[in-house]
DNA sequence: CAGTGCTCCGTGAACGCTCACGGGAACGTT
DNA sequence: AACGTTCCCGTGAGCGTTCACGGAGCACTG
């Protein structure tokens, strides 16, 4: 585990790690075993998880606590018909044998929780946190669970955790592209939120953000402070059916109702991080397009090139001015702070488990857009 | 083969379905009327169930495509003691009824899923997503599934989620500050990892960050810098019981190897954020310190401090400099680059898990400890 | 023609819990 | 003395599913 048994100096560690990715600086310090699981007989050494032994029910607490099965309920519930005395001495012995109730039999029989998917992409992406919060905070309104599932922006994962989706939760909120993995939420019957995806299929319910207007404004924006030459970095990780819909198409729709010569020679593919970015605007300087605004598929792209351009020596906004889509916390941040189409992405959320909700119910609900404003920062 | 006569139509079944295919959720608490079915010998023909929103049982798909629970079960779970033909059959009358197995039947006989709970403080702190990160990776690994639950970094909101954890999850990774709560899922007896307190009780499990070392370490750095003048925004939404262990007395140990003049005035409170960070430093500046330099409790603090003192027309780092805790990846976009002390977020969620799992096969396990290092950048 | 195997399907039983109900003390009331 | 009340506590039933077993029907053997 350990590189070296002498622990690094300050100035030694801070040298090495601009450089170094991170190393294993984990140190795990066993104890012993805090109560030993009454051996089952042969127990030598770990016991390994497949000697599975038997579950202690609530029936155990009950014989080893002369008592019956509903008082142990009684006790473990705090419900009121029982004697403060035998509540004790049953909630003693619960504890001491371990006893916790199975959340499976109690759902079986009681009020049952719902459990809603909530799957996104990769929590990295500074995309998602606000709409996990939008989510939690509306689910938590209405006292349901959040079980998140990544899928590591892998479309090849999207099925497995679709498959995962459909046995363990009752309701979906979803980032997806496979229509396979979509097509397998949907078949099976949940209520089910499809986000930001513009080739959903009509029969599913979803959230889309208009980007539509929002690209008219952001090329509008753009022109109106001079440009002509706009390069756009597209998202080389969604599936281009480019038909409609995707904000490749209506960069270029806007573009051209701008009368700018901007065609698809003018969108370049980036991998939808910070790296994806700073590469693609190395593309665009070598392609000699001689852009003077660039406009990013997200705010991660559209910083990562931004950088990549600053570092070349250029100047924003003077020699290239740029702009993003999805207004993260971080493009106000970043310098200089970056133009971007703001999304409320935590309403987004919240507007997903709203109408889940209503599918609940029976309720038919169709989809929900959110419009997105542009806000206009030193970037251009 | 079926006591009472005709079987209802796949069709009529989905007809009169479809009100009530989410019964499971709906389900009204009184159950007077267990059973409406199984009427018990003078058969007068099927009676439609349609009284009230039950949910849709496996038996009511066997009665419907006229075979026994046991064939439907083989459909739905595609096993394959079943002829092709009836399971297509079969399958078609559970979609047009919209059957759903219910997740808790299952659970109670079939392997069970374990669902970890996740409690963070909030997620659009940008500390958390990166344990969320490691979290999820190393559950997925396990098979495990992730409730995540958020206290919204509101200590009263603690003990209501530590009531709801216990009562539906298997196994708890979480950050909590108030004593109760953490008592509270401690004695429910699952296995528990308590993150980040400085405060955390010998008997529960934990990971910790040594910031002891990384104090040193930061302090340090000042100081060959030639800072004497160092000033630390604290976090004050943490309680100070500030023996041991806390950031605020670990600093000022640092300080004090160090010769330098820091004591208790020189710690500032700051709401954790980036405009809290601001406001302190504010004070810091209206205090008449004369502070060259100042350490945060975190990046976010940092970084809020540092754009307020840009602000206010000050340099970083000649007039001020700054550092910070955590090696968010914001720390390195902002302007300048912030120095920090970086803590492998991500290592920290996967530790954590590995110590739940390590409890649930009953091996002890203690605590993990994480070494940050400092990564020294432009703003010091 | 009995015997053997295979394919397909149905019947208890079990999983662990809570709800509704009923019953026995202990106490107070008529 | 008989009766109603209150307080505790126990018993049967059911929640919806899968597992283990068994059995009917058929084809293929010897």
């Amino acid at each position: 585990m350990f590189p070296c048994g002498v622990p690094l100096t300050p100035v030694a560690a801070a040298v090495m790690i601009e450089e170094e990715r991170y190393g294993e600086h984990l140190r795990e310090r066993s104890r012993v075993p805090r109560r030993t699981t009454s051996d089952g007989g042969r127990g030598v050494g770990p016991v390994p998880t497949s000697a599975r032994p038997r579950r202690i029910t609530i029936e155990d607490v009950a014989r080893s606590a002369g008592v019956s099965r509903q008082t142990v309920s009684r006790a473990v519930n705090d419900k009121p018909e029982i004697d403060p005395a035998t509540r004790q001495r049953v909630l003693r012995v619960a504890q001491s044998m371990g006893y916790r109730p199975s959340r499976f039999a109690r759902g079986m029989v009681g009020p049952r929780l719902t459990t809603l998917g909530l799957v996104i992409a990769d929590v990295l992406n500074p995309f998602f946190p606000e709409v996990v919060s939008g989510v939690l905070a509306a689910a938590d309104e209405r006292g349901w669970q959040v079980a998140v599932y990544s899928t590591g922006s892998a479309l090849e994962r999207e099925t497995a955790v679709a498959r995962t989706v459909v046995d363990h939760v009752d309701a979906c909120v979803a980032f997806l592209l496979d229509p396979g993995a979509i097509e397998l939420i949907h078949r099976s019957g949940m209520p089910f939120v499809l986000l930001d995806n513009e080739h959903r299929p009509p029969s599913v319910n979803g959230g889309r953000i208009d980007f539509a207007t929002g690209m008219r404004q952001a090329v509008g924006h753009l022109v109106e402070r001079g440009h002509r030459r706009i390069a756009m970095l597209d998202d080389r990780g969604r599936p281009d059916a480019g038909d409609h819909g995707t904000r490749h198409s209506l960069f270029l729709r806007a573009a051209a109702e701008h009368g700018l010569p901007a065609d698809e020679d003018w969108v370049f593919p980036a991998a939808n991080s910070l790296e994806g970015g700073a590469a693609a605007m190395d593309d665009v300087l070598a392609g000699g397009f001689a852009a003077t605004a660039v406009l990013g598929y997200n705010d991660l792209i559209a910083i990562g090139a931004m950088r990549r351009a600053r570092d070349r020596g250029m100047r924003v906004p003077e020699d290239c001015a740029f702009v993003g889509c999805d207004g993260l916390t971080l493009s106000r941040l970043v310098d200089p702070p970056l133009t971007t189409l703001t999304v409320d992405k935590e309403l987004l959320g919240r507007a997903a488990v709203r109408q889940v909700a209503a599918q609940m119910t029976g309720a038919g609900t169709g989809e929900t857009v959110i419009v997105p404003r542009l806000v206009v920062r030193a970037s251009s």
